[in-house]
DNA sequence: AAATGTTGCGGAACCGGTTCCGCAACACAA
DNA sequence: TTGTGTTGCGGAACCGGTTCCGCAACATTT
């Protein structure tokens, strides 16, 4: 398993390295010298070193994806489409995760550069100064996923307009006293424009809401639909900014013995494929994150490319309106 | 941000980039020319390069992961682990997807092999001879994680012990009925280990057993729970391979009209977090991937630093014994 | 004082590629 | 025949590190 080199290629060739290199990538060679160097190949199996190849080019076909959390369902979905593509495209996913610490990102992105990664994919929470100027100071083109700036291209989720797709969708079907139970606008895309496109769709016609924020884990919203289900004011419905949070809204409720949609309606938003098949099922947000994924991949191609895309895009969702919500009329 | 090279720090410090390179990599250097050194690489904030460095080495400080799929929560939850481990020893993480395809495996130990990782660690579902053969050849440390070989160093879930445990456990309970849902004989961890760990503690207590395969998907497991909602034998309890299996015949029953566990109780295995917030929450038995993925990063550093570890190491499980098993007597 | 050992350091080769430059061979136009 | 352009190829430098070798300066032993 010695690794077989160029020049070893070019000895057994009987031609000059250069040529080889030569050959490899595309520059003048004659046909006899060409198929010598093509059998000599063919025969010793040879692969160019990739640390040989960086260290001259500075350049490597890996893509640095910067990931916030790896066991959520969105971001796992996320970076196996983004890495479906780009294994297609012939470049490598480099996946690093930053435990949910904003300075790890910063790092991250320096990380990322002195490895020479061709581009960054960045599954963002918040975007700060600092993230700008180290975005500026690498040289690397990034795509921010999940979030939006001005300065930085962006692939998002309609979480506006989904949300107020929704929102509406209930409001048709008679709610009027809606709890709405959120996390803190720290996060943009859940806890401001997914807030926001609700309380539009709420507001517009003339509904009663109440807010509560929660996080983004299960156990911390079980409190909340316990304390629901004990409340005695005529809330019909509890519409949710995450999956996770339904879930936990709705353990709360069960444990306060309240029955959904019975008794009230609960809605999520996020789209886990295990929501259809509850008991009910849960009335949700499909956001399409593993194409989503993919779609990131191909963006940085285009960018590393120097083609020029719009500096955001938005993708798709999908109602699901299953059992959790009622239609009142 | 142009790259600092150790020319330049030679340069600077007035002394030859050998003399660096002594300093960097602790060899002799005397006092004086040691302070000059350490001040120049400071004030330019020097790194050296990654690739010249691996070039000369045939080395790199990253570690491999192959894992069949990047989506399922196991997968997830047991990279997150590695990760953190390998950041914390200095290491890096490279993980590559193999879309559950045998041959991709096999291609990604050599693949990870010309990238020079300084070793491996394989999600592995099935053991081949080529996938030892590609092992023999690449030369690198590589570690098991989730299936076992005599050849190859392992670190494995006590499926065995823990589906007797949960097994023994329903046979206490007074289950005489048991209907079985798992997967093929491929994998051997599921297919096989659990399987035979549940039917042993049921052959031992003289239990009736019906046994059904079906996938790791949960909706391949909807029909089987529709079958048994219909039929009129007196199971009292459906034992699932897993927890997704388990989601599926839950939702089949529930599409009957049984109702779990008043009706026939329902068991998985494998510990999704939010089984305990369902309603009703599921009994399962939970195994530690994160724990798991830390411990499976430190193995692999003690292997690459020559120590001896034993061929195979079992993991730890815990019972979670829930609502959807009713019990008996 | 001479012989021997130790330490610090510079020079050069090397890892395996890419790229620049220039030369030779050949074709074609003047 | 001379001049001009094109094509194919080899030599050498370069990317940024590491490591081997040898020399000079100094310390230690006899």
């Amino acid at each position: 398993m010695k690794q077989v080199t160029i020049n070893d290629i070019a000895k057994l060739a009987g031609v000059a390295k250069s040529t080889v290199s030569r050959y490899l990538n595309g520059g003048s060679v004659g046909q006899a010298t060409r198929q010598k160097i093509e059998r000599v190949i063919e025969e010793t199996n040879y692969e160019p070193n990739q640390f040989a190849q960086s260290l001259k080019s500075k350049q490597t076909k890996m893509i640095g994806v910067i990931v916030p959390r790896l066991d959520s369902y969105a971001a796992s979905r996320t970076i196996m489409g983004i890495d479906e593509r780009l294994t297609e495209r012939g470049y490598q996913m480099l996946v690093v995760n930053t435990a949910q610490q904003t300075e790890r990102e910063i790092e991250q992105l320096y990380n990322l550069a002195k490895q020479k990664v061709a581009g960054i994919i960045w599954l963002g929470t918040t975007v700060t100064e600092r993230h700008l100027q180290a975005i500026k100071d690498i040289q690397i083109p990034v795509l921010l996923l999940g979030q939006e700036h001005e300065h930085v291209h962006s692939l998002v989720y309609p979480d506006f307009d989904a949300a107020f797709a929704l929102g509406k969708q209930f409001m048709e079907w008679g709610h009027r006293d809606v709890l709405y139970v959120g996390v803190g606008p720290y996060d943009i895309a859940v806890g401001q424009a997914r807030r926001d496109g609700f309380l539009h769709a709420f507001k517009e016609a003339g509904a009663n809401v109440t807010t509560h924020t929660t996080t983004f884990k299960i156990e911390d919203a079980i409190p909340i639909g316990e304390r629901i289900a004990e409340a005695t004011d005529d809330a019909t419905l509890i519409v949710c900014a995450t999956d996770n949070i339904a879930l936990g809204v709705l353990k709360g409720l069960a444990n306060g013995g309240k029955s959904v949609p019975v008794d009230i309606s609960v809605s999520g938003f996020g789209g886990y494929d295990f929501t259809e098949v509850l008991h009910p099922s849960i009335t949700t947000v499909h956001l399409p994150y593993r194409r989503t994924g993919s779609r990131a991949a191909d963006m940085i191609i285009q960018l590393l490319s120097g083609e020029t895309i719009p500096m955001k895009t938005f993708t798709s969702f999908e109602l699901k309106l299953r059992e959790s919500v009622d239609i009142l009329k």
